[in-house]
DNA sequence: CGATAGACTGCAAACGATTGCAGAAACGCT
DNA sequence: AGCGTTTCTGCAATCGTTTGCAGTCTATCG
């Protein structure tokens, strides 16, 4: 079917063993026959098989991905990084969506190690601690975006608390005193952690901090809805709210719109994490980037470095963290200025955003 | 350090070959060894080593899905689609990215057969055809949403045709004589179906044809916008526009949104390919969906099949087409009625869409 | 009771590479 | 020339399976 190493030998008429080391380089054939060799493996289009490769090395070039889905657009670019990266170096990446599902990843995962996969880059679900722990004795394994408690594994996380903490300055500097925040559910890391930021921006500029205000839930539009209903429900509602996810900002943006509020000049809305579409939005939709370029890169660093080290080397650090920034868009409005007239929470729709506005069509 | 099939036939006092017999069940071993022999191997803790398997049977039990990125929402359903319908079957998914570039597609084509690939799902771009027919010789293909010309590949599409007619006669229903259309390059197929379905609409309605109406680009934002402000600022601009790419749709929002052009009531807006949020924007984006899921669930059946038959069997059958349906929501509307005073396409904010607004927060 | 078919089982050779070991060739040195 | 190095090459084993072939055993039948 294909040229294996013994045609390429037989070809140049020197034993299977010649040809293996003059085409992987190991330095130990003369300059000559090297050349020689790698000129008629080229003619013949000869193509080592990974296959076989592995089996004697013990190593496969696949890497894995394990995410919970794609519509995350986080893990969209997550993924295409990761790809782009490993390609780069020879490898193939292996994506396997678990659906934040404890018996999915699980079942995942042995699967992955019976592949003899080089390396694993997971989103853990945080229920499989323990096999993630004894997987890690094999196969390098760096965690993502969420740490896994009942392990010590390496792990990449975003740096939520600043991000959180960046937004929620970035709205009290806008003059906002009242602002809402919905956060992931408390039992995650990056729910409890986005919302100590918030807690303490507010803590740092002197308000009090109102517990009416701050709503958790599932990263889905339907909780964003229900939760931007209540805080608009308030009998003194914020005159900002701060999106801790961008699923859920799908749902808030829902609400805005049925109920006709004008964002930002009704109310400004700043959202955590990135979507494609939130600049080209209109308002183009502020957000907080949890950098998931960066970190899925550092990702990247760190799993290699591991399969360099090889036999798990350890060089203490456990937990890195990816700086968050601010991107200002649209959706935010200073507030604190006298009010004139026509601004303030009136239902005017001729505020900065509009009032470039050119009278074409 | 994993246990072999060797460790279970010595613990079962058996030879390997007995053990590799009675694992696979090929029926050639005695009821009471074979049990005998499952018992161990679990009690063991045996895994197969899908590797050495490998080597030997000369499968990988990987499948490979090549689309063009990650971003596109319809990739995104169909990676999770073909992914969880493998990982069902015991088989692995290859995620790759191809950019649609034909160098990149190239290169992944050569490693993916290197590293023996079951089957292939593919995206073609449409510059590799040579190579993708030589590949198919090895492997079964199928390609996805786009065909390649230059073979004879089982492929799967959506009825384009079909969508684009369908979307374009809805438009023609609400009443609409002057439709924009935003299309795709005419050097893909996708491109040119969904021109001649609109055609075909507009001549069933008697509605001439105008080249000014119809704009081909690249399908990004970029290409949508420029092409939606060619269509607003000609003399007569559309009624309606029809954005046959959903990435383009982002575009022509930005630009109604900088104009001030209210959807639907200033224009009415039409979109091919569904996006999660296009439900939750405002107006709700009225879509034809191209059946993503579908066509996904089509290209698995299609490779198992292939992979079944072995040897390339042809039964005929070379183009699969999937139904597009329309799917309405909020962003079309009715055109012949009687114009009421405030209608048109006056630069007013005040019609529909702001009028019912409600002084609340 | 012996022959023979049938049902299991084991031996050993693959699959395509890598790699330890030892032999061969080439070289420099005295 | 003889000897020790060094450099290169080939043999053969190995990785963990699968599988053709031949051998063993039991049971059945004449």
């Amino acid at each position: 079917m294909s040229v294996t190493l013994k045609d390429v030998a037989q070809a140049a008429r020197v034993s299977v063993s010649t040809a293996s080391r003059a085409l992987t380089g190991t330095g130990l054939t003369s300059e000559r026959t090297q050349q020689r060799l790698v000129r008629i493996a080229r003619e013949l289009g000869y193509r080592p098989n990974p296959i076989a490769r592995g089996l004697k090395t013990g190593q496969s070039r696949l890497v894995a991905l394990l995410v919970h889905n794609l519509t995350n657009a986080s893990f969209q670019v997550m993924a295409e990084v990761v790809q782009a990266r490993l390609k780069a170096l020879g490898y193939q990446m292996l994506l396997c969506i678990g659906g934040d599902d404890p018996q999915a990843e699980s079942d995942t995962l042995t699967t992955l190690v019976d592949h003899r996969i080089d390396g694993l880059i997971v989103v853990p679900t945080g229920k499989n601690g323990a096999q993630l722990k004894a997987l890690s004795k094999d196969v390098p394994i760096v965690c993502l975006v969420r740490r896994d408690d009942a392990t010590d594994l390496e792990t990449v996380l975003a740096d939520d608390p600043q991000g959180a903490y960046l937004g929620t300055r970035h709205l009290i500097e806008l003059g906002h005193k009242r602002i809402g925040l919905i956060v992931g559910r408390q039992d995650t890391t990056s729910g409890r952690e986005r919302l100590s930021g918030y807690v303490r921006a507010l803590r740092e500029a002197g308000i009090a901090r109102d517990d009416t205000l701050i709503h958790a839930g599932h990263y889905v539009p339907e909780t964003g809805a229900t939760c931007a209903r209540k805080l608009l429900d308030l009998p003194r509602p914020p005159s900002a709210i701060f999106v801790a996810n961008h699923e859920a900002t799908l749902g808030v943006l829902r609400v805005t719109a049925e109920r006709n509020i004008a964002i930002p000049d009704d109310l400004s809305l700043l959202c955590y994490e990135d979507m494609p579409w939130f600049e080209w939005h209109r308002p183009a939709i502020s957000i907080v980037d949890n950098g998931a370029r960066d970190l899925a890169n550092l990702a990247v660093d760190r799993l290699l470095h591991r399969m360099d080290v090889k036999g798990n080397g350890n060089d203490g650090v456990r937990e890195y963290r990816v700086g968050a920034r601010l991107i200002k868009r649209d959706s935010c409005r200073q507030i604190d200025a006298p009010a004139p007239a026509k601004s303030g929470k009136s239902k005017s729709s001729s505020s900065k955003s509009s009032a470039t506005k050119s009278a074409k069509v």
